[in-house]
DNA sequence: CGCTCTACCTGTGTGC
DNA sequence: TGCACACAGGTAGAGC
């Protein structure tokens, strides 16, 4: 569920409740949160005791610093929420991390499909010398971080690199950005707006399209992400809301996703709904013209 | 090597 | 009402 906007409310809520706190107790609820767990170096417990200097962000990962270049990571996957409580509050169904702060406060991590993560790993130096990502001013990045890209709304991307990275695939243009490698933070639902934002049919292959599309693509899908970030993020149910449990309110701004049926907004087409890359998409036939043959396409190009 | 597909979970909505 | 099934915001790994 969460995404680049969502991940990033997310992040600020942390900035504001938590930043300066010093962790004071962790108490893991369910062993699953260990299971997508990469380049552990430690235990989540020798956390505590550190005090949470900042909180960063690259695409959908977080993570907090740690002494001696290590860092608490987190991933929220499908359905995860980080939710700020009181130590005496129930603990909310599904918590799977408790973390208790030295003002008497405590962060859950609450995750319903158990494909959130949250672990303890190293930090080494990013590839280009500049900041990791979005909160933070240190190069240093995670090690199970460091094969994600930069995200579309890091001014450390460069999109003209990126562009050409993407040309050199040879998948459907949304199979390429939902690959987290090249560019990272666009999820199922911004893929599908970012592409019909830029009229580009989601099954169109990434090398037959100009590096001056797709820098336009990545133009256009960071100004979709700050605009739901303006609203707090895409919430259809509940599990999307922000550390105070308050839902976002872009859904009400999207223009494809989830309009199967409905007419374009841009030309009154009804919008379809097809398979690309696993994922269910939508898309207006007539905004985002299909590719010449979608099918049979082998390795001509 | 590069790409596609499935598994990993719990919950909800829909159709019979 | 109950049951079976499809589907859901992500990712890594198996398999081709």
């Amino acid at each position: 569920m969460p995404e680049l906007p969502e991940v990033e409310v997310v992040r600020r809520g942390l900035v504001t409740h938590a930043r300066g706190r010093r962790l004071t107790g962790i108490e893991v609820c369910d062993e699953r949160i260990f299971r997508r767990a990469r380049h552990v170096c430690a235990p989540l417990e020798s956390a505590i005791g550190a005090r949470i200097t900042e909180v960063a962000r690259r695409g959908k990962y977080l993570w907090l610093p740690l002494p001696d270049s290590r860092a608490l990571v987190m991933h929220l996957g499908m359905s995860g929420q980080i939710l700020a409580n009181p130590s005496d509050a129930v603990r909310p169904r599904h918590t799977r991390v408790q973390f208790l702060l030295d003002d008497g406060g405590r962060i859950d991590f609450v995750d319903q499909r158990t494909f959130g993560a949250c672990w303890v790993s190293e930090c080494e130096p990013t590839v280009d010398g500049q900041p990791a990502g979005e909160g933070t001013s240190s190069a240093m990045i995670p090690i199970p971080l460091a094969h994600i890209g930069r995200d579309v709304c890091d001014p450390a991307l460069n999109r003209d690199t990126a562009a050409r990275r993407m040309r050199q695939a040879r998948r459907p243009i949304k199979a390429v950005l939902l690959d987290q490698t090249i560019v990272s933070g666009i999820g199922n639902i911004y893929a599908d707006e970012a592409l019909h934002a830029a009229t580009i049919h989601p099954l169109r292959w990434a090398s037959g399209l100009s590096c001056a599309r797709l820098r336009d693509l990545l133009l256009v899908a960071s100004e979709v992400m700050a605009r739901a970030l303006a609203q707090g993020g895409t919430s259809f149910d509940d599990l999307y809301v922000d550390i105070a449990g308050h839902p976002g309110y872009f859904q009400r701004e999207l223009a494809i996703y989830g309009r199967t049926s409905q007419p374009c907004l841009s030309c009154g087409y009804p919008i379809e709904r097809l398979i690309v890359a696993g994922r269910g998409t939508h898309v207006c036939p007539r905004c985002q013209p299909p590719p010449a043959r979608s099918r049979a396409r082998g390795r001509g190009a």
